[in-house]
DNA sequence: TTGAAAGCGCTAACAG
DNA sequence: CTGTTAGCGCTTTCAA
């Protein structure tokens, strides 16, 4: 990288002099017209670009804050970052360190690459979203150089926020026998990690418990666009009888889904339940609305915040995990669960 | 802020050795039991944490990137961050440059307080969005020390890429009276900018040249809960005839209200366009599908970035604005423009 | 009108 | 086992 040295030393002329100019005080310390020239050349055409740490340590600015990186995988869960971010601002805004928060986009299975996590140079902590089973083996194996908490994923030796992805499975599988659904279908994207095939499994098998019988349709894409193709593919494929429990693995999912039945015109919809990691909002207005597991995404994030700071200022002894509950939350598309008790299910 | 010195004074032993411990290296060179310990003690006592700026310089790591921020206005678009941010991310992947991307939130009018635009220490380069009308008269008299681009907005002595938004009223206005609607209704949230104004204007001037006669309802909230409390309002207020064209400042709005005027029951559904901010995926599958005014944010973002760039290096001799172009999509909630050229309108 | 020197906080090399 | 020294790139005195 080209220094305000280099520049000084092609123009035949002090470092001060360059930074003067750079900085923009060449008046107030009247530089001669031909010497700015000179160093305006010199850095465009070198393509001078200052050195951010220099001039923050210079400045003395920023010393104070405390950086933590947000490491979002850049796949189809990126329209559901807002949600994470949401929450860590709203417990931001309530701790009394001043932090800055910035978001990392990774590729999944190449978080080693991630120079943030092995360095100590770029960030004082992390919060890694939406780790692969690979980037899950890369962490177990590494001595991270910063204090980490992984969302939604554990891993030997590291704190966690969680969810129990078991139970979000047989909540569904519950909420759809209990409305008396009997011959279930399961639309959800390719795995990303294990998690989702709990999911997967737990509703089957809850199912299977309950009366529901239920089969995993072919993985379609992780989007509106793919539960809408996947649903369409389903039913129209059907000859016999249609299945009357459909459960998808994002909300997002779900919503393509429920358009595709609806443009079939069939004489009766089948009962919807989706993990409900979207925007509730969206959930509530849709036709129908849409019954959900509910993902207590902010909440999560609030949690990884907080169990971050305490991992940092040493207040735990060793790696926490914390598991937060996962609601079921009925709506039109699939009535309420006839136990009350959610929690003894599975 | 506490530095590895004092810690090392506290302690009654050089930086050095302090530097060692808490980087991790004390036993490869053998620093004692008591010592450590009593260097972790005094670290936690004191609450130190790492200088991030004196570290990546001293490893001179970070120093080939260009930081660029991205200012987002904390508020009710935050749900539209994603769109702009993915735009940004599909332009990054295209440069030759080492960029990194930080978001940083702001509140309205309150741009004068972000550190990073008034210093050069923090970032290379600012891209500004959704600034309030104060917040523009703020940059209007104050010279930023770094180079900054505004989205949607124009300000004197700035780059910006914008779209027409008075065309966006008009042609949302076209496309509804071509429908052969002649009693309109807009709803809209508060305009918290110029911008929001000149499209309602737009669309009741372009509104009324047609046969369409329409009024501005009370403003909701910019949300689809927002939008669907003011379409029911509305319409359960309405004694007479029926609106037949509804103008929606948002495709969250759009979605709130269309689920209210189907939970209405109305022997006929008026026609509906919206602003086009929201994610298309959504609009498409929506009941009916939503007809908008495609806002194009995503190639803005990287106009921006582009505008950006050339700004840095010096290839525009002075603030260029860009144009983009808005479309009208029809989908079922409002049929097509008859005229297919649709830029000649206004 | 320009330059020399000091120092921001940190760590690596080298010396005890 | 621990300390001294130097220097990362930059800006700000202060001196010429």
């Amino acid at each position: 990288m080209v220094t305000i040295k280099q520049i000084a030393a092609e123009v035949g002329i002090s470092a001060t002099t360059v930074s003067i100019v750079l900085g923009g005080k060449a008046e107030e310390r009247k530089i001669s017209a031909a010497t700015q020239k000179k160093i305006f050349e010199t850095a465009n055409r070198l393509g001078y670009q200052p050195n951010i740490a220099a001039r923050s340590l210079r400045a003395g600015f920023g010393a104070d804050e405390i950086r933590v990186a947000m490491l979002w995988a850049e796949d189809f869960r990126a329209s559901m970052m807002v949600r994470f971010w949401d929450g860590l601002r709203a417990e931001l805004a309530q701790l009394d360190r001043k932090i800055r928060l910035v978001i990392y986009p990774y590729t999944n299975d190449h978080l080693d690459e991630v120079h943030a996590l092995t360095s100590a140079s770029d960030c004082h902590a992390a919060i890694i979203c939406n780790a692969s089973d690979a980037d899950l083996e890369f962490l177990r194996r590494t001595q991270l150089a910063i204090p980490v908490v992984l969302y939604n994923r554990t891993c030997p030796g590291y704190c966690s926020v969680n969810v129990d992805d078991a139970l979000m499975g047989a909540l569904a599988a519950r909420a759809l026998s209990d409305q008396g659904c009997r011959r279930g279908v399961v639309l959800t994207g390719a795995p990303v990690f294990a998690g989702m095939e709990v999911r997967v499994q737990s509703f089957l098998l809850e199912g299977a418990r309950h009366g529901l019988e239920a089969r995993v349709a072919p993985y379609c894409d992780s989007s509106a666009r793919g539960g809408y193709e996947g649903a369409r593919a389903l039913w129209s494929a059907e000859s016999g009888e249609y299945p009357d429990a459909l459960f998808c693995g994002s909300s997002l999912i779900a919503h393509g889904a429920l358009r595709a039945l609806r443009e079939l015109g069939l004489p009766q919809l089948p009962r919807v339940v989706a993990i409900g990691n979207g925007a509730p909002e969206l959930d509530e207005l849709s036709v129908p609305s849409l019954s959900v597991v509910y993902l207590p995404m902010e909440e999560m994030a609030r949690e990884c915040l907080r169990l971050l700071m305490d991992w940092m200022s040493d207040r735990l002894s060793s790696p926490a995990s914390r598991l937060l509950e996962a609601r079921y939350i009925p709506r039109e598309s699939c009535g309420p669960i006839a136990d009350q008790e959610q929690k003894t299910i599975g």
